[in-house]
DNA sequence: TTGATCGTTCCGATATACGGAACGTAATTT
DNA sequence: AAATTACGTTCCGTATATCGGAACGATCAA
């Protein structure tokens, strides 16, 4: 869920219309935006009012329920140029969903925090459902996110850790010489994984993606319960995760217009 | 463009997210910004800095540009299934403008408003463009706007035209017995056609498409200017507008292959 | 050097957001 | 039917967050 930040009456708005994005198809009524984020319930009155003023959110006539507006759509599609990664890894995400069993994120770097920018939920009847898109959380916490340090330097590295491990006194999970330990597993292994670092019982395995020139452009990581997690389990993850994410590297680097979409269906 | 309206930090902060996302691919300086909106420096400064902190920009680590970010993403991604023809109505779109030559756009309505939600330029040298994507105004007022209330019954017709030509005495093009007088032959035509109603020198020939239930969802019009206008053109125009929004009433009335969307808990 | 442009910080005044309280209405319960 | 609960809306005094002019340092150009 959203931070919902300290002082800021645009973020207390912008809190509020993500809520409502979030509400499900049938929309949200003021009184369940009032339950989800403890506002009075007057000052979301009127500050949806002025959203709804600027087009960003729509009042359904019959119930009052409020939706998101066209402006959000049209921002998402100004928006959506600036993450090409987010369209080309979605197939990918969903043969690795598909092959694991286990929900799959894809993360990017964004300065000094990871955050997802797409997810496919496993079918598996216990789901590790952590980290939604949208969510941000501080580089090295988590699988993906410790696989997007393995190429710096290790003083920016460093500084970064120092960074996070300071402003995130609130995540007693963020330990600092744990992540530089796993950075160093990870380049290593050749895979990036953690257990418990994010929520108690849950693990997560992940890799890099690099582009054309070798940087990494983001990863990839599947999460799952830590009882699921043997040896054998992990072997299989890895080989899954570094086929599919090879196959998105050649899409990345070659436009070879022929492998478009292919309709193989495993 | 956009209305930057009067008095809530609010609607300025998102007309200011508004002005980050038309910028083209080199992002948008404070400068650029100030430009275009006419803020003062200080304040773009700070708004910004909060759009930074809550995620909805990112600014460039090189020249400090500003660019639309992840949440922004995020938030058009979950508007996008609120508005599911615009997706559907594209190809038609497209097909109408290679057919034609001349620009295209979908409009929905929105309350008394028509909102533009999807456009394909034209290739042509001298290209009519007036309306962008995210660009409300009252209904009535261009060829869309106008077949969108061909199926009112005619005291709400009324009703919305009276509201309309009052709330926009700053619109002088808006005359509201035209705009009776063009529903009318809208009705008897098939088809709703203007002459220098939105811009001197610019017309319009729209129709509207209906879904399943036979209800109008939205309309689709040509754009293009006046002195290219004649009976012939006209003739084929209609035939083609009628030919692609058929083709899209079908598609839209078959259950055709959608994408899976995840079911929400609200 | 001079001048221009840009991004950033500061701070007092005031406009603006704030939220508790009260009201009208609809839905549900007794 | 009366009573109760839940919901959306409006009001209004308070105070706080926003506002924007001004000044500053940095960068680049002439």
């Amino acid at each position: 869920m959203s931070v919902m930040a300290k002082h800021s009456s645009l973020a207390r708005a912008l809190g509020l219309l993500q809520a409502v994005g979030s509400a499900g198809a049938g929309g949200a009524s003021l009184s369940w935006l009032h339950r989800r984020t403890g506002l009075p319930k007057s000052s979301i009155h009127r500050i949806l009012a002025d959203l709804r003023g600027a087009g960003w959110i729509d009042q359904d006539g019959g119930n009052g329920t409020y939706h998101l507006g066209f402006q959000a759509r049209v921002i998402g599609d100004l928006a959506r140029r600036r993450f090409p990664l987010a369209e080309l890894a979605r197939l990918a995400l969903a043969r690795i969903a598909e092959r694991t069993g286990q929900t799959t994120i894809l993360s990017v770097r964004q300065g000094f925090d990871a955050v997802c920018l797409a997810r496919v939920e496993a079918k598996a009847p216990v789901r590790a459902v952590a980290v939604e898109v949208g969510t941000v959380r501080p580089l090295g916490m988590g699988a993906s996110a410790t696989a997007l340090l393995v190429d710096l330097a290790d003083d920016e590295l460093e500084e970064i850790v120092r960074y996070n491990a300071d402003h995130h006194p609130r995540t007693p999970l963020f330990n600092g010489e744990l992540v530089l330990e796993a950075v160093r597993r990870a380049r290593a292994d050749g895979y990036a994984q953690h257990d418990g670092q994010i929520a108690r019982g849950m693990a997560g395995l992940g890799m890099p993606v690099r582009g054309p020139s070798g940087d990494i452009e983001g990863a990839i990581s599947i999460a799952f319960v830590s009882d699921w997690f043997d040896a054998h389990a992990r072997e299989g993850l890895v080989r899954v995760l570094g086929e599919e994410i090879h196959r998105l590297e050649r899409q990345l680097a070659g436009p070879t217009s022929t492998e478009v979409s292919r309709p193989d269906t495993p």
